[in-house]
DNA sequence: GGATGTGAAGTCGTTCACAGCT
DNA sequence: AGCTGTGAACGACTTCACATCC
Protein backbone atom coordinates (compact mmCIF):
# COMPACT_ATOMS: atom_id res chain seq x y z
CA UNK A 1 0.00 0.00 0.00
CA UNK A 2 1.93 3.23 -1.23
CA UNK A 3 -0.02 6.49 -0.31
CA UNK A 4 -1.15 9.54 -2.76
CA UNK A 5 -3.72 10.62 -4.74
CA UNK A 6 -6.74 7.73 -5.38
CA UNK A 7 -8.66 8.48 -8.65
CA UNK A 8 -11.72 9.78 -8.36
CA UNK A 9 -12.46 6.45 -10.74
CA UNK A 10 -11.39 4.36 -7.88
CA UNK A 11 -14.13 6.11 -5.16
CA UNK A 12 -16.67 5.68 -7.57
CA UNK A 13 -15.95 2.21 -8.14
CA UNK A 14 -15.80 1.14 -4.17
CA UNK A 15 -19.04 2.68 -3.97
CA UNK A 16 -20.13 0.16 -6.51
CA UNK A 17 -18.35 -2.65 -4.85
CA UNK A 18 -20.07 -1.63 -1.07
CA UNK A 19 -23.18 -2.32 -3.10
CA UNK A 20 -22.51 -5.91 -4.57
CA UNK A 21 -21.17 -6.63 -1.35
CA UNK A 22 -24.21 -6.04 0.18
CA UNK A 23 -25.83 -8.44 -2.10
CA UNK A 24 -23.58 -10.89 -1.85
CA UNK A 25 -23.67 -10.57 1.78
CA UNK A 26 -27.52 -11.14 1.84
CA UNK A 27 -26.88 -13.97 -0.64
CA UNK A 28 -25.08 -15.45 2.26
CA UNK A 29 -21.68 -14.85 0.65
CA UNK A 30 -18.89 -15.46 3.36
CA UNK A 31 -16.29 -15.07 1.05
CA UNK A 32 -15.26 -13.06 -2.19
CA UNK A 33 -12.31 -13.85 -4.02
CA UNK A 34 -11.31 -10.48 -6.13
CA UNK A 35 -12.52 -12.57 -9.52
CA UNK A 36 -16.34 -12.78 -8.12
CA UNK A 37 -16.68 -9.21 -7.07
CA UNK A 38 -15.35 -8.10 -9.97
CA UNK A 39 -17.47 -10.15 -12.21
CA UNK A 40 -20.41 -8.74 -10.13
CA UNK A 41 -19.67 -5.50 -10.52
CA UNK A 42 -18.43 -5.92 -14.20
CA UNK A 43 -15.08 -4.63 -13.80
CA UNK A 44 -11.80 -6.25 -14.23
CA UNK A 45 -10.31 -8.10 -11.24
CA UNK A 46 -7.22 -6.12 -11.34
CA UNK A 47 -9.12 -3.51 -10.92
CA UNK A 48 -10.75 -4.67 -7.39
CA UNK A 49 -7.10 -5.50 -6.14
CA UNK A 50 -5.67 -2.38 -7.43
CA UNK A 51 -8.87 -0.10 -5.58
CA UNK A 52 -8.46 -1.66 -2.33
CA UNK A 53 -4.64 -1.62 -2.91
CA UNK A 54 -4.35 2.85 -2.03
CA UNK A 55 -5.83 1.72 1.39
CA UNK A 56 -4.40 -1.37 2.88
CA UNK A 57 -4.27 -4.96 2.65
CA UNK A 58 -8.19 -6.79 3.12
CA UNK A 59 -7.84 -10.00 1.57
CA UNK A 60 -5.99 -13.44 2.52
CA UNK A 61 -4.23 -14.76 -0.30
CA UNK A 62 -4.78 -18.21 -1.53
CA UNK A 63 -8.56 -17.37 -0.08
CA UNK A 64 -10.33 -14.08 -1.26
CA UNK A 65 -11.64 -11.55 1.01
CA UNK A 66 -14.53 -11.98 3.73
CA UNK A 67 -17.38 -10.52 2.36
CA UNK A 68 -19.46 -8.72 5.51
CA UNK A 69 -15.44 -7.31 6.62
CA UNK A 70 -14.64 -5.88 3.49
CA UNK A 71 -17.65 -4.44 2.74
CA UNK A 72 -17.63 -2.33 6.22
CA UNK A 73 -13.72 -1.99 5.72
CA UNK A 74 -15.16 0.38 2.46
CA UNK A 75 -17.73 1.77 4.20
CA UNK A 76 -15.75 2.88 6.46
CA UNK A 77 -13.03 4.06 3.93
CA UNK A 78 -15.86 6.16 1.96
CA UNK A 79 -17.09 7.49 5.21
CA UNK A 80 -20.40 5.98 5.24
CA UNK A 81 -19.76 4.77 9.17
CA UNK A 82 -21.30 8.12 10.41
CA UNK A 83 -24.49 9.69 9.42
CA UNK A 84 -24.73 12.54 6.87
CA UNK A 85 -27.09 15.18 8.25
CA UNK A 86 -28.48 17.00 5.25
CA UNK A 87 -30.12 20.27 4.15
CA UNK A 88 -31.83 20.82 0.85
CA UNK A 89 -32.55 24.21 -0.52
CA UNK A 90 -35.39 24.69 -2.69
CA UNK A 91 -38.40 22.69 -2.46
CA UNK A 92 -39.81 22.47 -6.00
CA UNK A 93 -40.41 19.16 -7.73
CA UNK A 94 -37.30 17.78 -7.39
CA UNK A 95 -36.46 19.05 -4.11
CA UNK A 96 -39.31 17.63 -2.94
CA UNK A 97 -38.91 14.71 -4.69
CA UNK A 98 -35.68 14.11 -2.56
CA UNK A 99 -36.98 14.52 0.27
CA UNK A 100 -39.49 12.20 -0.17
CA UNK A 101 -37.25 9.70 -1.60
CA UNK A 102 -37.14 6.66 0.56
CA UNK A 103 -33.90 4.79 -1.16
CA UNK A 104 -31.83 8.15 -0.72
CA UNK A 105 -32.02 7.20 3.03
CA UNK A 106 -30.79 3.41 3.07
CA UNK A 107 -27.17 4.51 3.45
CA UNK A 108 -26.57 6.86 6.28
CA UNK A 109 -27.82 9.78 4.74
CA UNK A 110 -30.16 11.81 6.30
CA UNK A 111 -32.28 15.25 5.17
CA UNK A 112 -32.69 17.33 8.53
CA UNK A 113 -33.61 20.64 6.82
CA UNK A 114 -35.24 22.01 4.16
CA UNK A 115 -35.13 25.37 2.83
CA UNK A 116 -37.39 27.13 0.20
CA UNK A 117 -37.64 31.49 -0.17
CA UNK A 118 -41.58 30.75 -0.02
CA UNK A 119 -41.79 28.25 2.62
CA UNK A 120 -45.77 28.89 3.30
CA UNK A 121 -46.28 27.95 -0.57
CA UNK A 122 -44.65 24.76 -1.02
CA UNK A 123 -44.97 24.06 3.29
CA UNK A 124 -48.83 22.49 2.38
CA UNK A 125 -48.40 20.13 -0.34
CA UNK A 126 -45.23 18.35 0.78
CA UNK A 127 -46.52 17.63 3.70
CA UNK A 128 -49.45 16.22 2.40
CA UNK A 129 -47.67 13.95 0.47
CA UNK A 130 -45.40 13.14 3.23
CA UNK A 131 -48.74 12.55 5.74
CA UNK A 132 -46.52 14.04 8.42
CA UNK A 133 -46.22 18.48 8.78
CA UNK A 134 -43.06 18.94 7.63
CA UNK A 135 -40.82 22.18 8.21
CA UNK A 136 -39.86 24.28 4.87
CA UNK A 137 -37.22 27.33 6.53
CA UNK A 138 -36.66 30.46 4.54
CA UNK A 139 -32.74 30.43 3.51
CA UNK A 140 -32.01 33.66 6.05
CA UNK A 141 -31.86 30.76 8.92
CA UNK A 142 -29.71 28.82 7.25
CA UNK A 143 -26.57 29.67 9.11
CA UNK A 144 -28.21 29.38 12.72
CA UNK A 145 -30.29 25.81 11.54
CA UNK A 146 -26.81 23.99 10.14
CA UNK A 147 -25.25 24.66 13.66
CA UNK A 148 -28.07 23.86 15.42
CA UNK A 149 -28.55 20.59 13.30
CA UNK A 150 -24.88 19.54 12.78
CA UNK A 151 -25.68 19.81 8.73
CA UNK A 152 -22.49 19.03 6.63
CA UNK A 153 -23.84 18.59 3.00
CA UNK A 154 -25.86 21.29 1.22
CA UNK A 155 -28.43 19.78 -1.67
CA UNK A 156 -29.02 22.63 -3.96
CA UNK A 157 -32.68 22.21 -5.89
CA UNK A 158 -33.56 25.55 -6.86
CA UNK A 159 -33.87 26.97 -10.12
CA UNK A 160 -31.08 27.68 -12.01
CA UNK A 161 -30.75 31.16 -11.49
CA UNK A 162 -30.75 30.96 -7.63
CA UNK A 163 -28.19 28.16 -7.46
CA UNK A 164 -24.85 30.53 -6.61
CA UNK A 165 -26.55 32.53 -4.16
CA UNK A 166 -27.70 29.08 -2.20
CA UNK A 167 -24.13 27.67 -2.91
CA UNK A 168 -22.98 31.20 -0.98
CA UNK A 169 -25.35 30.97 1.95
CA UNK A 170 -24.37 26.95 2.27
CA UNK A 171 -21.13 28.27 2.06
CA UNK A 172 -21.70 31.25 4.81
CA UNK A 173 -23.34 28.86 7.09
CA UNK A 174 -20.10 26.37 6.96
CA UNK A 175 -21.26 23.63 4.87
CA UNK A 176 -18.06 21.98 3.67
CA UNK A 177 -19.76 20.17 0.61
CA UNK A 178 -22.47 20.89 -1.94
CA UNK A 179 -24.42 19.16 -3.99
CA UNK A 180 -26.12 20.39 -7.13
CA UNK A 181 -28.78 19.22 -9.00
CA UNK A 182 -29.46 22.63 -10.57
CA UNK A 183 -28.42 23.34 -14.10
CA UNK A 184 -25.86 25.78 -13.57
CA UNK A 185 -22.83 26.72 -12.96
CA UNK A 186 -21.73 27.26 -9.26
CA UNK A 187 -18.13 28.46 -7.83
CA UNK A 188 -17.06 27.51 -4.05
CA UNK A 189 -14.39 28.85 -2.27
CA UNK A 190 -11.34 27.05 -2.02
CA UNK A 191 -11.24 24.18 0.43
CA UNK A 192 -15.03 23.36 0.03
CA UNK A 193 -16.43 20.64 -2.48
CA UNK A 194 -19.14 20.68 -4.85
CA UNK A 195 -20.09 17.98 -7.37
CA UNK A 196 -23.11 18.27 -9.93
CA UNK A 197 -25.29 15.96 -10.87
CA UNK A 198 -26.77 16.70 -14.36
CA UNK A 199 -29.60 15.10 -15.60
CA UNK A 200 -29.08 16.65 -19.22
CA UNK A 201 -25.46 15.51 -19.89
CA UNK A 202 -26.70 12.40 -19.78
CA UNK A 203 -29.24 12.53 -21.64
CA UNK A 204 -27.28 14.62 -24.50
CA UNK A 205 -24.71 11.79 -24.24
CA UNK A 206 -27.46 8.99 -24.87
CA UNK A 207 -28.48 11.33 -27.46
CA UNK A 208 -24.87 11.24 -29.31
CA UNK A 209 -24.86 7.45 -29.31
CA UNK A 210 -28.22 7.02 -30.42
CA UNK A 211 -27.55 9.40 -32.83
CA UNK A 212 -23.89 8.16 -33.63
CA UNK A 213 -25.10 4.03 -33.36
CA UNK A 214 -27.91 5.07 -36.31
CA UNK A 215 -25.25 6.28 -38.51
CA UNK A 216 -22.75 3.33 -38.29
CA UNK A 217 -23.84 0.73 -36.98
CA UNK A 218 -26.69 -0.43 -39.25
CA UNK A 219 -25.75 -3.96 -38.29
CA UNK A 220 -27.38 -5.87 -34.70
CA UNK A 221 -31.25 -4.97 -36.87
CA UNK A 222 -33.29 -7.34 -33.96
CA UNK A 223 -31.44 -9.01 -31.70
CA UNK A 224 -32.98 -9.80 -28.51
CA UNK A 225 -30.24 -11.84 -26.42
CA UNK A 226 -29.45 -10.88 -22.95
CA UNK A 227 -26.27 -10.53 -22.79
CA UNK A 228 -23.87 -8.21 -20.49
CA UNK A 229 -24.62 -4.65 -20.66
CA UNK A 230 -22.09 -2.77 -22.76
CA UNK A 231 -20.23 0.01 -21.35
CA UNK A 232 -22.30 2.81 -20.07
CA UNK A 233 -19.83 5.43 -18.51
CA UNK A 234 -21.53 8.54 -17.86
CA UNK A 235 -22.96 10.35 -14.83
CA UNK A 236 -19.61 13.03 -14.72
CA UNK A 237 -18.70 16.85 -13.26
CA UNK A 238 -18.06 19.88 -14.16
CA UNK A 239 -15.61 22.57 -13.39
CA UNK A 240 -15.00 26.40 -13.40
CA UNK A 241 -17.07 29.06 -16.04
CA UNK A 242 -20.07 29.05 -17.39
CA UNK A 243 -23.67 27.82 -17.33
CA UNK A 244 -24.18 24.14 -17.68
CA UNK A 245 -26.99 22.03 -16.57
CA UNK A 246 -27.48 17.87 -16.70
CA UNK B 1 -9.94 15.56 -38.95
CA UNK B 2 -9.04 11.85 -38.19
CA UNK B 3 -11.70 9.04 -37.53
CA UNK B 4 -12.44 6.77 -34.82
CA UNK B 5 -13.44 6.45 -31.09
CA UNK B 6 -14.61 9.98 -29.70
CA UNK B 7 -13.63 9.98 -25.51
CA UNK B 8 -16.83 9.44 -23.40
CA UNK B 9 -15.42 12.98 -21.94
CA UNK B 10 -15.15 14.88 -24.84
CA UNK B 11 -18.99 14.26 -25.77
CA UNK B 12 -19.86 15.56 -22.00
CA UNK B 13 -17.62 18.66 -22.72
CA UNK B 14 -19.02 19.26 -26.10
CA UNK B 15 -22.65 19.32 -23.79
CA UNK B 16 -20.72 21.75 -21.83
CA UNK B 17 -19.45 24.17 -24.71
CA UNK B 18 -22.90 24.07 -26.16
CA UNK B 19 -24.53 25.57 -23.06
CA UNK B 20 -21.23 28.12 -22.25
CA UNK B 21 -22.39 29.30 -25.89
CA UNK B 22 -25.52 29.57 -25.32
CA UNK B 23 -24.90 31.92 -22.44
CA UNK B 24 -22.48 33.73 -24.44
CA UNK B 25 -24.14 34.42 -27.44
CA UNK B 26 -27.22 35.28 -24.89
CA UNK B 27 -24.64 37.99 -23.96
CA UNK B 28 -24.45 39.23 -27.81
CA UNK B 29 -20.63 37.54 -28.25
CA UNK B 30 -20.14 36.82 -32.09
CA UNK B 31 -16.59 35.30 -32.18
CA UNK B 32 -15.01 33.17 -29.63
CA UNK B 33 -11.50 31.97 -29.65
CA UNK B 34 -11.07 28.47 -28.38
CA UNK B 35 -9.38 30.11 -24.94
CA UNK B 36 -12.32 32.14 -24.01
CA UNK B 37 -14.44 28.93 -23.92
CA UNK B 38 -12.02 27.19 -22.24
CA UNK B 39 -12.11 29.82 -19.79
CA UNK B 40 -15.61 29.53 -19.51
CA UNK B 41 -16.28 26.20 -19.22
CA UNK B 42 -13.09 25.58 -16.79
CA UNK B 43 -11.06 23.45 -19.47
CA UNK B 44 -7.61 23.72 -21.50
CA UNK B 45 -8.09 25.53 -24.52
CA UNK B 46 -6.07 22.83 -26.58
CA UNK B 47 -8.46 20.20 -25.03
CA UNK B 48 -11.86 23.02 -26.66
CA UNK B 49 -9.74 22.58 -29.78
CA UNK B 50 -9.23 18.48 -29.65
CA UNK B 51 -12.44 17.80 -28.89
CA UNK B 52 -13.59 19.61 -31.71
CA UNK B 53 -11.46 18.34 -33.83
CA UNK B 54 -13.03 14.98 -33.50
CA UNK B 55 -15.94 16.38 -35.55
CA UNK B 56 -14.47 18.38 -38.25
CA UNK B 57 -12.74 21.72 -38.75
CA UNK B 58 -15.03 24.79 -37.50
CA UNK B 59 -13.22 27.56 -36.63
CA UNK B 60 -10.84 30.31 -38.65
CA UNK B 61 -7.67 30.61 -38.02
CA UNK B 62 -6.19 34.17 -36.63
CA UNK B 63 -9.89 34.86 -35.88
CA UNK B 64 -11.95 32.08 -33.52
CA UNK B 65 -14.85 30.29 -33.90
CA UNK B 66 -18.67 31.68 -34.47
CA UNK B 67 -19.83 31.44 -31.56
CA UNK B 68 -23.54 30.62 -32.71
CA UNK B 69 -22.60 28.69 -35.61
CA UNK B 70 -20.39 26.73 -33.41
CA UNK B 71 -23.40 26.12 -30.80
CA UNK B 72 -25.31 24.62 -33.82
CA UNK B 73 -22.79 22.43 -35.14
CA UNK B 74 -22.29 21.11 -31.45
CA UNK B 75 -25.92 20.59 -30.82
CA UNK B 76 -25.90 18.73 -34.55
CA UNK B 77 -23.26 16.65 -33.18
CA UNK B 78 -24.91 16.08 -29.98
CA UNK B 79 -28.12 14.65 -32.01
CA UNK B 80 -30.21 17.84 -29.98
CA UNK B 81 -31.10 18.92 -33.68
CA UNK B 82 -34.32 17.20 -33.46
CA UNK B 83 -36.63 16.15 -30.61
CA UNK B 84 -35.93 13.39 -28.53
CA UNK B 85 -39.22 11.37 -27.54
CA UNK B 86 -39.26 9.81 -24.23
CA UNK B 87 -41.45 7.59 -22.19
CA UNK B 88 -41.09 7.42 -18.33
CA UNK B 89 -41.83 4.05 -16.31
CA UNK B 90 -42.34 4.28 -12.50
CA UNK B 91 -44.27 7.78 -11.24
CA UNK B 92 -43.68 7.94 -7.49
CA UNK B 93 -41.53 10.50 -6.40
CA UNK B 94 -39.11 11.04 -8.61
CA UNK B 95 -40.72 9.84 -11.83
CA UNK B 96 -43.54 12.32 -11.11
CA UNK B 97 -40.69 15.42 -10.59
CA UNK B 98 -39.42 14.31 -13.64
CA UNK B 99 -42.60 14.73 -15.47
CA UNK B 100 -42.84 18.15 -13.98
CA UNK B 101 -39.43 19.18 -13.98
CA UNK B 102 -39.33 22.07 -16.71
CA UNK B 103 -35.55 22.44 -16.97
CA UNK B 104 -35.44 19.47 -18.16
CA UNK B 105 -37.30 20.10 -21.46
CA UNK B 106 -34.90 23.04 -22.50
CA UNK B 107 -33.49 20.84 -24.97
CA UNK B 108 -35.34 18.85 -27.58
CA UNK B 109 -36.19 16.39 -24.96
CA UNK B 110 -40.22 15.84 -24.49
CA UNK B 111 -41.31 13.22 -22.60
CA UNK B 112 -45.04 12.06 -23.99
CA UNK B 113 -45.93 8.58 -22.71
CA UNK B 114 -45.90 7.71 -18.68
CA UNK B 115 -46.46 4.42 -17.50
CA UNK B 116 -46.76 3.08 -14.05
CA UNK B 117 -48.47 -0.69 -12.68
CA UNK B 118 -50.99 1.16 -10.55
CA UNK B 119 -52.29 3.74 -13.23
CA UNK B 120 -54.81 5.13 -10.48
CA UNK B 121 -53.21 5.87 -7.73
CA UNK B 122 -50.59 8.26 -8.92
CA UNK B 123 -53.07 9.88 -11.87
CA UNK B 124 -54.73 12.05 -9.10
CA UNK B 125 -51.53 13.88 -7.93
CA UNK B 126 -49.78 14.21 -10.62
CA UNK B 127 -52.53 15.58 -12.62
CA UNK B 128 -52.87 17.92 -9.37
CA UNK B 129 -49.79 19.36 -9.68
CA UNK B 130 -49.65 19.53 -12.76
CA UNK B 131 -52.67 21.44 -13.32
CA UNK B 132 -54.03 19.43 -15.87
CA UNK B 133 -55.13 15.58 -16.23
CA UNK B 134 -52.10 13.65 -17.21
CA UNK B 135 -52.22 10.23 -18.50
CA UNK B 136 -50.84 7.15 -17.03
CA UNK B 137 -51.02 3.99 -18.51
CA UNK B 138 -49.54 0.25 -18.15
CA UNK B 139 -46.83 -1.33 -18.99
CA UNK B 140 -48.72 -3.85 -20.96
CA UNK B 141 -49.46 -1.21 -23.21
CA UNK B 142 -46.07 -0.16 -23.89
CA UNK B 143 -45.14 -1.41 -26.86
CA UNK B 144 -48.20 -0.17 -28.66
CA UNK B 145 -47.98 3.64 -27.27
CA UNK B 146 -44.10 3.82 -27.73
CA UNK B 147 -44.52 2.69 -31.64
CA UNK B 148 -47.74 4.85 -31.93
CA UNK B 149 -45.79 8.14 -30.21
CA UNK B 150 -42.32 7.19 -31.62
CA UNK B 151 -40.85 7.11 -28.15
CA UNK B 152 -36.94 6.82 -28.55
CA UNK B 153 -35.64 7.13 -24.87
CA UNK B 154 -36.69 5.80 -21.88
CA UNK B 155 -36.46 6.45 -18.02
CA UNK B 156 -36.50 4.26 -15.49
CA UNK B 157 -37.88 5.82 -11.85
CA UNK B 158 -39.18 2.35 -10.14
CA UNK B 159 -38.21 1.06 -7.24
CA UNK B 160 -34.71 -0.95 -7.71
CA UNK B 161 -36.89 -3.98 -7.44
CA UNK B 162 -38.54 -3.20 -10.63
CA UNK B 163 -35.65 -1.42 -12.37
CA UNK B 164 -34.66 -4.72 -14.51
CA UNK B 165 -38.56 -5.60 -15.65
CA UNK B 166 -39.14 -1.79 -16.68
CA UNK B 167 -35.71 -2.33 -19.01
CA UNK B 168 -36.92 -5.76 -19.89
CA UNK B 169 -40.19 -3.64 -21.12
CA UNK B 170 -38.50 -0.89 -22.68
CA UNK B 171 -36.18 -3.44 -25.11
CA UNK B 172 -38.96 -5.48 -26.20
CA UNK B 173 -40.88 -2.19 -27.13
CA UNK B 174 -38.28 -1.05 -29.18
CA UNK B 175 -36.23 1.89 -27.14
CA UNK B 176 -32.80 1.52 -27.81
CA UNK B 177 -31.85 3.99 -25.16
CA UNK B 178 -32.69 4.25 -21.19
CA UNK B 179 -31.62 6.19 -18.96
CA UNK B 180 -32.36 4.43 -15.09
CA UNK B 181 -32.48 6.21 -12.20
CA UNK B 182 -33.51 3.62 -9.76
CA UNK B 183 -30.37 1.65 -7.55
CA UNK B 184 -30.12 -1.08 -9.56
CA UNK B 185 -27.98 -2.52 -12.10
CA UNK B 186 -29.68 -3.45 -15.18
CA UNK B 187 -29.38 -5.15 -18.01
CA UNK B 188 -29.70 -4.58 -22.04
CA UNK B 189 -29.01 -6.51 -24.93
CA UNK B 190 -26.05 -5.68 -27.28
CA UNK B 191 -27.35 -2.78 -29.55
CA UNK B 192 -29.08 -1.00 -26.64
CA UNK B 193 -27.96 1.87 -24.71
CA UNK B 194 -28.34 2.46 -21.15
CA UNK B 195 -27.10 5.14 -18.84
CA UNK B 196 -27.29 5.26 -15.21
CA UNK B 197 -27.88 8.36 -13.19
CA UNK B 198 -27.17 7.79 -9.26
CA UNK B 199 -27.73 10.18 -7.04
CA UNK B 200 -25.92 8.34 -3.98
CA UNK B 201 -22.37 7.71 -6.20
CA UNK B 202 -22.30 10.93 -6.36
CA UNK B 203 -23.35 11.30 -2.42
CA UNK B 204 -20.60 8.84 -1.94
CA UNK B 205 -18.07 11.01 -3.12
CA UNK B 206 -19.41 13.89 -1.28
CA UNK B 207 -18.61 12.00 2.02
CA UNK B 208 -15.46 10.34 1.22
CA UNK B 209 -13.69 13.53 0.03
CA UNK B 210 -15.40 15.29 3.25
CA UNK B 211 -14.40 12.21 5.38
CA UNK B 212 -10.52 12.56 3.84
CA UNK B 213 -10.42 16.40 3.93
CA UNK B 214 -10.96 15.94 8.04
CA UNK B 215 -7.74 14.06 8.11
CA UNK B 216 -5.45 15.65 6.03
CA UNK B 217 -6.18 19.58 5.84
CA UNK B 218 -5.95 20.88 9.23
CA UNK B 219 -5.44 23.87 6.93
CA UNK B 220 -7.87 26.23 5.55
CA UNK B 221 -9.81 27.25 8.70
CA UNK B 222 -11.90 30.10 7.63
CA UNK B 223 -11.67 31.04 4.16
CA UNK B 224 -14.20 32.76 2.70
CA UNK B 225 -12.89 34.44 -0.66
CA UNK B 226 -14.80 33.33 -4.00
CA UNK B 227 -12.16 31.59 -5.95
CA UNK B 228 -12.50 29.08 -9.19
CA UNK B 229 -14.23 26.19 -8.20
CA UNK B 230 -11.96 23.12 -7.79
CA UNK B 231 -12.43 19.81 -9.22
CA UNK B 232 -15.52 18.34 -8.93
CA UNK B 233 -15.50 14.86 -11.55
CA UNK B 234 -18.54 12.99 -10.44
CA UNK B 235 -21.22 12.06 -12.10
CA UNK B 236 -20.73 8.61 -13.23
CA UNK B 237 -22.16 5.18 -14.75
CA UNK B 238 -21.48 1.80 -14.43
CA UNK B 239 -21.33 -1.85 -16.38
CA UNK B 240 -22.67 -5.35 -15.51
CA UNK B 241 -23.36 -7.10 -12.21
CA UNK B 242 -25.04 -6.18 -8.74
CA UNK B 243 -27.12 -3.80 -7.70
CA UNK B 244 -25.52 -0.38 -7.50
CA UNK B 245 -27.26 3.20 -6.54
CA UNK B 246 -26.39 6.19 -6.66
C1' DG C 1 -3.00 -24.86 -5.35
C1' DG C 2 -4.95 -20.65 -5.36
C1' DA C 3 -5.83 -15.87 -4.72
C1' DT C 4 -3.74 -11.61 -3.22
C1' DG C 5 -0.70 -7.53 -3.84
C1' DT C 6 2.13 -5.05 -7.01
C1' DG C 7 5.83 -3.62 -10.40
C1' DA C 8 5.82 -3.32 -15.32
C1' DA C 9 3.48 -2.79 -19.59
C1' DG C 10 -0.14 -1.02 -22.07
C1' DT C 11 -3.95 1.98 -23.16
C1' DC C 12 -6.31 6.09 -23.10
C1' DG C 13 -6.89 10.96 -22.46
C1' DT C 14 -4.80 15.56 -21.73
C1' DT C 15 -1.46 19.16 -22.41
C1' DC C 16 2.29 21.14 -24.92
C1' DA C 17 4.29 23.38 -28.66
C1' DC C 18 4.41 24.71 -33.10
C1' DA C 19 3.34 24.54 -38.03
C1' DG C 20 -0.12 26.43 -40.96
C1' DC C 21 -3.84 29.67 -42.23
C1' DT C 22 -6.12 34.15 -42.35
C1' DA D 1 0.12 39.09 -35.39
C1' DG D 2 -3.20 35.84 -33.84
C1' DC D 3 -5.54 31.65 -33.29
C1' DT D 4 -6.67 27.18 -35.09
C1' DG D 5 -5.50 22.35 -35.93
C1' DT D 6 -2.45 18.62 -34.71
C1' DG D 7 1.72 15.55 -33.98
C1' DA D 8 4.41 14.59 -30.08
C1' DA D 9 5.25 14.52 -25.10
C1' DC D 10 3.24 13.75 -21.00
C1' DG D 11 0.42 11.92 -17.41
C1' DA D 12 -3.19 9.02 -15.55
C1' DC D 13 -5.64 5.01 -15.20
C1' DT D 14 -6.13 0.08 -16.46
C1' DT D 15 -4.58 -4.46 -17.39
C1' DC D 16 -1.11 -7.92 -17.33
C1' DA D 17 1.84 -11.07 -15.24
C1' DC D 18 4.08 -12.90 -11.61
C1' DA D 19 6.29 -13.08 -7.06
C1' DT D 20 4.41 -13.69 -2.55
C1' DC D 21 2.01 -15.60 0.95
C1' DC D 22 -1.90 -18.48 3.00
Amino acid sequence: MKFLKVPEATIRRLSRYSRCLENLVRKGEKVVSSAQLAAHCGVNAAQVRKDLAYFGEFGIRGVGYYATELMHDIKRILGLNKEWRMAIVGIGNLGSALLLYKDFLKQNYKIVAAFDIDPPKVIGRVSEKLGKPIEILHPDRMEEIVKERNVEVGIITTPASEAQKAADQMVEAGIRGILNFAPAQINVPEGFILKNVFFTTVLDNLAYLLSSAKEIKKTVPGQRNRSETDADESLHGERGGGLSSG
